[in-house]
DNA sequence: TGTACATCAGTGAACGCGCGTTCACTGATGTAC
DNA sequence: TGTACATCAGTGAACGCGCGTTCACTGATGTAC
């Protein structure tokens, strides 16, 4: 070959984290590929060197970063952090302010709605992954039951991030922030009711 | 005038009813305007004797659209109907499967988080006054503990639904709605535990 | 070691298309006389 | 009651632009001899 081994897979993988921070920063409609190439230092031309097309990047990205937060956060606990710390760091301000670097679920899950059938698969599979991994994080419960209460503890997460997200006013945005880690916390510290 | 008293009314009433099930089924951005303008039973021309910019229709449609919906909940509660019902309601599977006649917060609160300040202004109050409703319709806590858990239930009913669009799968679907019900009315139907 | 060749990641112009918006025009209807 | 006129909701072609995608080409580098 005539250039470095393993030159190809360093720009396509530049190519999918520009691609995973815009996405999440401004949907996947609002960014068009030849800005993307741009950005990621080359020109159009050069994307269907490495993509079938536009969707195909997006299960990309999709694949690489909901992988790489599910990783994080099964680290995060195996060095002993809580799922309540879990819950604060993904209700944070800091997380609010950075949709850009946050969670691809709360920026994209309406969107990804209405993409093609293998996409939303894909995502499914990732989604599984995530609600059975905090199903066996909670305190207690029969199985059931706690991937209900995981199913329900992310969606507040996905929501109330969402809700702080898009509102204009800043102590309600905090307001809805506080308000979700206390039920989060509520959740996952109190026995199951039923 | 030339024209029946109120046809005008009429028309733009249609264009935003139009647009209204078509931004909540495929997002304010998948829309164009000749095509919505085509199934409101008009030419593109037409748009702009109504209004003065695509954005300021987006206004106007989820102004109306979060205004028949805290209607429609005020109207249930006062016929008798508890915030539980609500929740049961609002995560059902009729719910998930019409996005175009469902909440248009879970539909497009993410993508309106990136549109125009006057916007997100204007969907700040509806959320507003959606969170003080479910607030007040609470069982039991002080103030500041009810917004809290108002922002946190409300941020899980649209969260959920989104998810339980998302994914691919009817059972895992299924199984995120009634999750989400689960926690929902545990959640209205609990003491405040703080 | 030096040169000719083959490879292919990346270039950049072009494709048809739909976008939001503008504008000169039409024609149905209410009003004035 | 009948006719001329004024109004303006709606028409439809056109604007510049960016979209996703295609393709003939370039040129840097690894390999062969």
């Amino acid at each position: 070959m005539r250039y470095e081994k393993g030159r190809k897979d360093v720009t396509r993988s530049r190519i999918v984290q520009t691609a995973s921070r815009r996405f999440r920063a401004e949907g996947v409609e609002a960014v068009g590929l030849a800005g993307l190439m741009r950005d990621a230092g080359l020109t159009n031309g050069a994307f269907y060197v490495h993509f079938d097309s536009k969707e195909q990047l997006v299960q990309e990205v999709l694949v690489d970063a909901l992988d790489r937060r599910l990783a994080a956060m099964v680290a995060a606990r195996a060095q002993g952090a809580s799922l309540g710390d879990a819950i604060r760091d993904y209700l944070s301000p800091r997380q609010r302010d950075l949709p850009d670097q946050g969670c691809p679920t709360a920026a994209l899950a309406a969107e990804i709605a209405r993409h093609p059938e293998q996409t939303r698969t894909l995502f499914t599979d990732k989604i599984d992954a995530f609600l059975q991994f905090i199903a066996a994080s909670l305190p207690a419960g029969d199985p059931a039951a706690r991937r209900g209460q995981a199913a329900a503890l992310f969606g507040m997460m996905v929501g109330t991030l969402q809700l702080a997200r898009a509102v204009n006013d800043a102590a309600l945005s905090d307001r809805i922030l506080e308000g979700g880690i206390a039920a989060g916390l509520a959740l996952v510290g109190a026995q199951p009711s039923s």
